[in-house]
DNA sequence: ATTTTATATTGACCGCGGTCAATTATTGAG
DNA sequence: CTCAATAATTGACCGCGGTCAATATAAAAT
């Protein structure tokens, strides 16, 4: 039978956890490596890795947190009632995963909206995502002819598209707000 | 004033493309190693990288070349008549970028590269997508409402939402050209 | 032909993510 | 308490992408 996890074993996460999240405050998502994290939770490296597959698990971890707290603030607002005002309801989510262009690549291959087949703290958060905005979006001014599920996954698809031109040189954070916005214009109110 | 090309340069760089895609044939994409590659075309590794910026300029130079063969034939094509015809003509190119993995990734991080000055060969051939559908869904059985060009970024959106649905591990070719028709139905032609 | 200058190639070396056999700490059983 | 079983930790080591000062080769200048 499986014995319990060791008092140990939870305090060694932690203080690698929280020496990472100090790592990434100094030199950014993209700066960190493995071996400052081990070193500053003072424990060999061999021991992280006993606790997480590899870095991207980690960077999963704190990422996820990272869009699970921003969507835990985003999800109290009331319903939006135009686009502009669910683009604007967005925008704290999207300015996170493009914060570097390190962190949308992470995000990109741990959505599960875009290629892993465990599900971990990102993918989830995708699937909050959805569920989410489809809760939002039903009774809206919005299309109907659709349902608020698929609604909701054009919007992520869209919102995708539009982050991924803020890493082309010319485009900065006002086309992500523009582009998003003529994009869910389009998607979720055709002419009737 | 700039020299010519040396000739050697060109038949280096020949050998190595020629050595990456046998490799290539070999093992896969995922499977490539620079090592191995310098190994076949009898060059010493630094050769490689005097060559190309990095393993990944390799693949996109690669993994483009590909995607452009697809484009081309699926260019000749007359224009699609609905969405499950539009869907076809779009099956072989969806094919290639999803065939493994490690490919899905490489070009979605190449599909909005960085400065223009130096876009590479999947970002262009991204470009030549949107030129090209654009063209296919003018005069179409579809939405006149927005813009042919808006209307092709759309379908691009979309299909990498369908795509990355392949990598979750209970989803296969069916569903993919199952959830592309659904999104693409939805966004090409809404109740009028 | 010889020197000078630009360009191509080389391979030892580095950084960093990840592995694993050996070692140490914890726990439950007798 | 002792001891065997299990779990956690260690750090030397590996694979592989990428660098760079030294060297070799080609092209232009004399």
């Amino acid at each position: 039978m499986a014995r319990a996890v060791q008092k140990r074993t939870l305090e060694t996460r932690a203080r690698l956890v929280a020496a990472a999240e100090k790592v990434i405050s100094e030199v950014g998502y993209d700066g960190l490596r493995v071996e400052q994290v081990v070193q500053r939770a003072g424990v060999a490296k061999g021991t992280f890795f006993a606790h997480f597959p590899d870095k991207d698990a980690l960077m999963d971890l704190l990422m996820g947190a990272r869009m699970d707290a921003i969507l835990d603030e985003v999800g109290h607002r009331p319903p939006p009632r135009s686009t502009a005002e669910l683009v604007d309801s967005l925008m704290p989510l999207l300015r996170f995963m493009t914060c570097e262009r390190y962190v949308f690549d992470v995000i990109l291959r741990h959505s599960g909206a875009a290629a892993r087949s465990e599900i971990g703290p990102i993918a989830m958060n995708f699937g909050r995502q959805i569920d989410l905005l489809a809760d939002k979006l039903t009774n809206g001014p919005f299309r109907s002819d659709i349902d608020s599920g698929l609604l909701a996954e054009g919007v992520q698809a869209f919102a995708v598209q539009a982050m991924a031109l803020v890493f082309c040189a010319l485009h900065n954070e006002t086309d992500l707000r523009a582009r998003l916005t003529v994009y869910l214009d389009a998607w979720l109110m055709p002419p009737r």
